[in-house]
DNA sequence: ACCTTTGTTCGTAATTTCACGAACTACGAA
DNA sequence: TTCGTAGTTCGTGAAATTACGAACAAAGGT
């Protein structure tokens, strides 16, 4: 689907731009972002989604690694996954600095 | 398909979000926020896709806004849309800053 | 043991994404 | 005007995404 002239970083930052690329899971990392953990059941509450549909998100959230589920029966508590989202800002922070101020570069 | 407890910047960054959820199309958008413009054939040539895979990817990030297209006959110069451009690394960037450290936070 | 709460998994359906090749369009050059 | 180059659009599948409700699993409280 890819091939060597596309990074390993590109195809991580992909990966986690992916699992950015909805509302909702956009929504639940900014708020573990700020308030380092919740539950599933506030978040459906809020959103207007059912739990199931909020499960399938927030298990793409897990497989990209960007946050972790932590049982505290009866409920999970879920948080970022500090090291993948570090290495997400790292990368996201790269990409965006890339350009930052530049005069008039080559075309091609 | 969303609501309004999930904020406009939220919605936007998502967009962003999605339209750099694929490998190629991160690569697209590095190449050019180091190289000012390129063109279509350039790509093909590096890529492993053809032309017309090439020519939808391209068109996903165009409706995103995140990239221009300008005839320059008998091709098409694409550029990075600055504008959007810096919308997006702005909501990124917020986004990416929001937690850079904090000790421990309150949970719920 | 049984019930309640919490969340996941399953089954299903509609939509979107991804990729390809073939056909088409636009435009400059011969 | 005909030809070649550059790129888009169309048609087609295969696979993934999104969403829902129903059923299930786990674990604490009664």
């Amino acid at each position: 689907m890819v091939k060597e002239i596309i990074t390993e970083e590109q195809q991580k930052a992909a990966r986690y731009a992916k699992a950015m690329g909805h509302p909702i899971r956009m929504y639940v990392l900014e708020l573990l972002s700020k308030q380092s953990c919740c539950y599933s059941g506030d978040l459906t509450e809020d959103l207007p989604i059912v739990k199931s549909t909020l499960s399938q998100h927030l298990k793409e959230l897990k497989d990209a690694g960007l946050i972790q589920g932590e049982i505290e029966a009866p409920r999970i508590k879920y948080c970022l996954n500090r090291e993948n989202w570090k290495e997400a800002q790292d990368l996201f922070r790269k990409f965006l600095k890339m350009d930052s101020e530049m005069p008039e570069q080559k075309c091609q």
